[in-house]
DNA sequence: GAACACCTACTGACCACTTAGTAACTATGT
DNA sequence: ACATAGTTACTAAGTGGTCAGTAGGTGTTC
């Protein structure tokens, strides 16, 4: 029946509905971050960029597909303040990641967005769940090999070791957001990054004498 | 009109509602721990244990007092493998952490109940919310504690250094739970805790020698 | 004139919670 | 030992609300 091609956009975008698909996604940023995915409806979505919620699945054809997204756009607003496109390697990576968590305390709205959705996606069946381990896979793998790269390449560490310390590293990171938002005077969260970090690096580094303290 | 004093209940409670009333409790708690707090529905637990959801509802009045009982019946597991019923302090808590993550690792239900609902409480108005406040200031007070016992009485760290490590050690812990839940065979969460625990504990303690590694 | 950017109105599903009832159990007075 | 009054542990059947998604329309832009 219908022609198997991809059919191709009759009419390229205009300026205007690129805007307001954007307006909608920093809406639909808020609104999950505020309320969790299942619990934020497309209705408040709709209300914050004032319209109505079929004009919110006009644009993007269903809640999940605008959880997906709503993903990708945040990952882009994280290297947005890196003149090169991509985080660097090395030392660089991990001051990269200070840097970010000092700018994160700042811009609470977007932390939550994320700290929420990662833990919601761990639920069954969760729209968002290959998106979030497909994440967590790349990054451990660019922390670890930034890792590797920081350490005597005479005398890498276990490779079970890196792999652990990457994972270790993304995970104080997250945590401290999650304790952060709930005690945002109390949790200072650029400082205890950068402590954490530094006492991972350490620990991979300096590799085989010190050790066995538990 | 009605007297000021707690009306004494006039039965005790019988052995088989005890018994139902902690079936309930597990229900919810897999429930929850599935689906979200929002998304999981009382019908759902009800079903697990074989009633209606008016049933369930009897028992624990709204679906909010259902969430703040599985919560502490959550933290009952917690520190049941423990033959005293507090954890110990000094050294003797950052071991018992790696071992209640190594134990974690054999009950992915239990992790992700925590997981996700600590999470979810971060989302505005979320009925779990003063109770994860709550509990993670005195996990980080328990913490802080057991980290200056460690120190050296002579050269104590930062207080604030302390403060930022503790944060970090809870921080790194639910991290590493939320990578665990979504690649299993990949992330090693005894391993990690324990590396990073060791490592955090390992700058805290070593103080001002080495450092600025970053 | 064709695709687009909406809106109004609706559908069917699901939700927490209420009400009103029933049957079983328990404490108590005799 | 037994009746009985009060309480508990439910169920069935609602109530009113919210939700994502659909259908069909209208004006607007290319």
């Amino acid at each position: 029946m219908a022609p198997d091609v991809v059919r191709p956009r009759a009419h390229r975008p205009r300026a205007a509905t690129v805007e307001r698909r954007e307006k909608i996604l920093q809406a639909a940023m808020e609104t999950f971050g505020a309320r969790g995915y299942h619990n934020g409806s497309l209705a408040e979505v709709a209300e914050r960029v004032g319209m109505t919620q079929a004009g919110v699945l006009h644009h993007f054809g269903s809640k999940d597909l605008l959880l997906l997204e709503v993903l990708e756009y945040r990952d882009r607003s994280d290297v947005e303040h890196l003149e090169g496109r991509r985080p660097p390697g090395g030392l660089g990576l991990f001051r990269h990641l200070v840097k970010t968590a000092r700018i994160n305390a700042g811009r609470p709205g977007i932390v939550q967005t994320y700290a929420v959705l990662s833990a919601e996606a761990v639920t069954d069946d969760h729209p968002g769940q290959d998106w979030f381990r497909a994440r967590f896979s790349t990054l451990r793998q660019t922390v670890s090999d930034a890792l590797i790269e920081v350490c005597d390449a005479d005398d890498l560490p276990d490779p079970a070791d890196v792999d652990a310390a990457a994972a270790s590293v993304l995970a104080v990171m997250d945590g401290l957001q999650i304790q952060w938002l709930l005690a945002r005077d109390v949790v200072d969260l650029g400082r205890s990054t950068a402590l954490a970090i530094e006492a991972i690096l350490s620990a991979v580094v300096a590799g085989r004498e010190r050790r066995r303290l538990l």
